[in-house]
DNA sequence: TCTCGTATGATTGTATACAATTATACGAGA
DNA sequence: TCTCGTATAATTGTATACAATCATACGAGA
């Protein structure tokens, strides 16, 4: 693990604001509230199951991610993730992740270039056999060791932020083995490419793995039967 | 104003967590703490004058701007931001900027362009004139129009996230006139490409006028004076 | 002397009570 | 009927009380 652990995995999960928190987030990505609706903490509590506390303070999170705007005295107020918002974080992510790619080349450690070969070598197998729960987890892997291999806390930070932001729309895009195969494959090139030290080859291949990931998602369609609404 | 104001302005200063929330920051980014240090609730509530709950709600939000780190049930620990963060930051703005230069072109309104215009006219005069305090508020809101022209709500969000948490340092660099005045400079060059609706001209422009005013920066040495930590 | 377990204190997690603010409803006056 | 002001209700902001967890100190036993 990298010596900086993305801030849900360390504070959740096992307290109460932790499971509020990504409880919200979830309805809200899923599109469980309408954009603008009005989130009151009593209700949220009740619920959930808990008192107002837990629920304030997830509040204040999910503000800090944009998902939501807390007006002072007033209330909170879903801004949900329209379409558009998806694409940007792509390209924006295209960019970054080039990015993490070049600065991957220059830091990764021989520890970290294993992993990422056995990564893909595993990967390769499960497409082969039909394993979509698998290569998505290693999908998510690939992109962790590339994260961490940049040796930049900020860089990395943002990325985990926006993989996390864009997760649930991107599971359904490696729910088809033919896309997962494609993925592990420019793993694979992006791999060589950081071998290599070839830091420019590696940066334009995370490139377009992005973009590549992101125009299959929205030729395969998965991604409108996601989200329904009128724009 | 943007359509989407970004948290700090919203929800603080009349708050107490707020008003936490950025005196905190405030003392982490200029080095009160030591790295690693603990932040205990019920300390800097008394040194505040708040109680806990306000103090609590900061925490949560720190935590997530990757200033400090919670571990459930233990404490808050100060992450803080180092040298290499800063750079970091300034690649990565780098090439966010560039791509709200590229987004500002194709999307930008009437009224955008015009205070644009009015801002770099501005600029001009007070950087002759030797207005500092000014300059750095037009810089500012420079960067203010060209994210909200992007019509990007995502890359809006991140490059304000970005500039606030180097803030503290940008303003030292822009306390030199020869600084400020190149920097106008390079703001009404953006604007041109932007108005010649040269999305590529915009891209690289914004490009080199942020690796520009990062490498004014270590030059200046203002940053080295600012930041005193052994690396 | 060392180790381990227990007890105590400190700190955070959560719930609840109270204060402040905002929204709404209703009625008086024009 | 309309407007405005007041009263009331609803909601958030803050403080505090209590519960749970963790760290430390101390002492018993080997």
């Amino acid at each position: 693990m990298g010596s900086y652990d993305v801030k849900q995995e360390v504070s959740d999960k096992y307290s109460l604001r932790g499971r509020v928190f990504h409880k919200l987030r979830e309805d809200i990505l899923s599109g469980k509230y309408e954009e603008h609706e009005e989130l009151k903490e009593v209700a949220i509590g009740e619920e959930l199951g808990v008192s107002r506390t837990p629920v304030r303070e997830a509040f204040r999170q999910l503000e800090l991610e944009g998902l939501i705007q807390i007006i002072p005295n007033k209330g909170a107020y879903v801004t949900g993730i329209t379409e558009n918002d998806v694409k940007d974080i792509y390209v924006i992510r295209s960019l970054l992740e080039g990015l993490c790619a070049r600065w991957a080349t220059e830091h990764i450690t021989k520890e970290q270039m294993e992993e990422m070969e056995e990564n893909v070598y595993l990967a390769k197998f499960h497409a082969e056999k039909g394993h979509l729960e698998q290569l998505a987890e290693l999908d998510n892997r690939f992109h962790d060791i590339m994260y961490e291999a940049c040796h930049s806390k900020m860089l990395e930070h943002q990325l985990k932020d926006f993989h996390q932001y864009v997760l649930r729309v991107r599971k359904k895009t490696l729910a088809t083995i033919s896309r997962g195969s494609a993925s592990n494959h420019e793993h694979e090139l992006i791999l060589d490419a950081i071998k290599d030290k070839n830091p420019d080859m590696a940066e334009k291949l995370a490139n377009d793995h992005m973009i590549n990931a992101y125009q299959n998602m929205v030729k395969s369609g998965l991604y409108e039967a996601y989200h329904t609404e009128k724009e």
